[in-house]
RNA sequence: GCUCCGAUAGUGUAGACCGGUCAAUCAUUCCGGCCUUUCGAGCCGGCGACCCGGGUUCAAAUCCCGGUCGGAGCACCA
């Protein structure tokens, strides 16, 4: 007791950085936590002597920020341990593949920042499955079946083996010659019709499809399906981690492997999120673009990747949100402002400042001086300014005005006095002091542009479709918003922050957040 | 119904494997205050949570059992 209340004074004599450095030296791994808390990083992962992940797309249609997330977690861990990642197109549906998504698939990669270093097709890979198809029907372990789809199905809820089942080796090698030129049986894997997981009771490894594939066309009518192909392509394509969301089974596809005698990945898996308000399904999409309910998929309530693009969400934001959430296997429903939050912290920094007014109502000032102002275009940063002469006349945002009393500022310029409110507001020039607890208010002279800004809300409330959940603020914005590019991210004082959509006589914007 | 997951403040998350340092982390929202010629950023402060019931233990957010609730799968989709 003794000594160690000398040794807790000596360590209190020695200052901050002493304290530090000693604990350093017997305690290093105190010092490395903090510094990953500090950070916001993704856990590592087990077995990382090499690592191989994958983006597994299937291109059937935009994708969205489940897809943003799912592509990020493989992508940082394949970076963060100076692996492979690899792109590879769950492409075995036939009847549900279309050339255009697989562009739009990479087109949303691409825009995230992530790059890929192999690509791959599974639809290339037909031969390939049909030999481990060929090793399973000789090994026993599969079975052709002819049984329409209703009879499987009951089947497989009663646990009732069908009589195909019986067939030996030698017959179900000659059916499958046969299915291969098209006639329409199935491959099933012979696996346990009394499993209490009805996943495992013989579901179908291959299938008949006659439509014509994007890329192969009709070179082929015998299709693996996912849970065959994957097993596969996740050992030949060498992936030693697979991050996915659990709506994903494990058991079957190590079965298929083990009965292959094939090498398995490591599988973590993370749930599926919801943002609040709005649905990702296509299911739940498709019918509200249909009645016009929302403009389309790019429409700036929705969570395609278009969408957030649109909307102005950046990227990164999308990075810091997956690592906000982590591999978590709870059923998150995220709100908007978390992803606001972090876009915000992103593009403050970068936005420059522009007067927007919104609902503008008109101000005459008598007395006005006429002036050219330098309005700079970051408060905390150096990015430049813009010059605006004024003159007497003025737009200020009316409900703004309606709360003024007497006196408020037209900001980073004067002071007025209101004089009379009607359809137009008069006043006079109040002197150009700056005072602490006058209201500052934003404007726009005579020299502007019309602005349309599109303020999205949420697309459902308590599962209803939301009729006012796309707002219209008509406004007028000084002339230099007028030269802003498409795409170009800013901030509207005191309105928030909006991403240039649309140039020309009057410029559309749309409401990223506050 | 069966199988698999999960349940920490309004929301998201850390802690759980290896029980005590947890009267529980961080972020966000909301509310105050400071700062600021933006209602942005920044800074300070505040409210707010371990699903329920048993068990093990000196000690349970953490381990065990049983409920409840939520999600996913049970396709010739992925």
């Amino acid at each position: 007791m003794q000594l160690i209340q000398e040794e807790v004074i000596k360590i209190n004599q020695l200052n901050k950085e002493e304290q530090e450095s000693e604990l350093k030296k017997i305690y290093p791994e105190y010092f490395q936590e903090k510094e990953v808390k500090e950070k916001k990083e993704l856990p590592p992962l087990p077995d990382v002597d090499h690592v191989v992940t994958r983006l597994p797309p299937e291109p059937n249609g935009l994708p969205h920020i489940g897809h943003g997330l799912s592509f990020y977690f493989n992508y940082y861990y394949a970076r963060r341990y100076n692996g492979t990642v690899i792109l590879r197109f769950d492409d075995t549906n036939p009847e549900k593949e279309e050339l255009l998504y697989y562009e739009k698939m990479k087109e949303g990669i691409t825009w995230l920042k992530i790059d890929w270093d192999k690509e791959h097709y599974e639809s290339g890979d037909l031969p390939l499955f049909y030999d481990y198809a060929e090793k399973m029907i000789t090994s026993g372990d599969a079975y052709i079946c002819f049984c329409p789809q209703s009879r499987i199905k009951t089947d497989r809820y009663h646990m009732r083996e069908c009589g195909c089942r019986k067939r030996n080796v030698s017959e179900n090698v000659q059916l499958w010659k046969e299915m291969l030129s098209g006639t329409k049986y199935i491959l099933r894997l012979k696996g346990d019709m009394k499993a209490p997981d009805s996943q495992m009771r013989d579901p179908t490894l291959f299938r008949v499809v006659t439509a014509p594939h994007p890329i192969q066309k009709e070179k082929y009518c015998v299709w693996p399906t996912y849970d065959f192909a994957c097993a596969i392509e996740d050992s030949v394509l060498g992936i030693t981690h697979v991050l996915r969301s659990n709506e994903f089974h494990t058991r079957l596809q190590n079965y298929i492997r083990d009965a292959l005698g094939m090498r398995h990945p490591v599988i973590i898996q993370y749930s599926r999120f919801n943002v609040r308000g709005s649905p990702a399904s296509k299911r739940q999409l498709r019918p509200l673009i249909a009645q016009g309910l929302v403009e389309g998929w790019d429409d700036i309530r929705l969570t395609t990747l278009v969408a957030l693009k649109r909307r102005g969400i950046v990227p990164e934001t999308i990075h810091a949100l997956a690592k906000e959430m982590g591999l978590s296997t709870s059923e998150p429903e995220i709100d908007w402002s978390i992803i606001e939050a972090l876009n915000r912290k992103i593009i403050d920094p970068t936005a420059r400042r522009y007067f927007f007014v919104p609902n503008p109502i008109k101000i005459t000032v008598e007395g006005a001086p006429s002036i050219t102002v330098k309005l700079k275009l970051h408060p905390d940063i150096d990015y430049g300014n813009r010059e605006i002469t004024t003159g007497g006349v003025f737009f200020v945002p009316r409900s703004d005005i309606a709360a003024i009393k007497d006196e408020f500022r037209l900001k980073d310029l004067f002071n007025v006095r209101v004089t009379g409110k009607g359809e137009e507001i008069q006043g006079e020039f109040a002197g150009k002091e700056v005072k602490k607890d006058l209201e500052k208010i934003q404007w726009v002279t005579d020299d502007h542009v019309k602005v349309r800004v599109l303020v999205p809300h949420e697309l459902f409330k308590e599962g209803e479709f939301n009729p006012d959940s796309l707002e219209v603020i008509e406004g007028l914005a000084e002339k230099a918003a007028g030269e802003l590019p498409v795409g170009e991210i800013v901030q509207f004082e005191r309105f928030g922050f909006c991403r240039i959509d649309r140039t020309g006589e009057e410029i559309t914007a749309c409401f990223a957040h506050r």
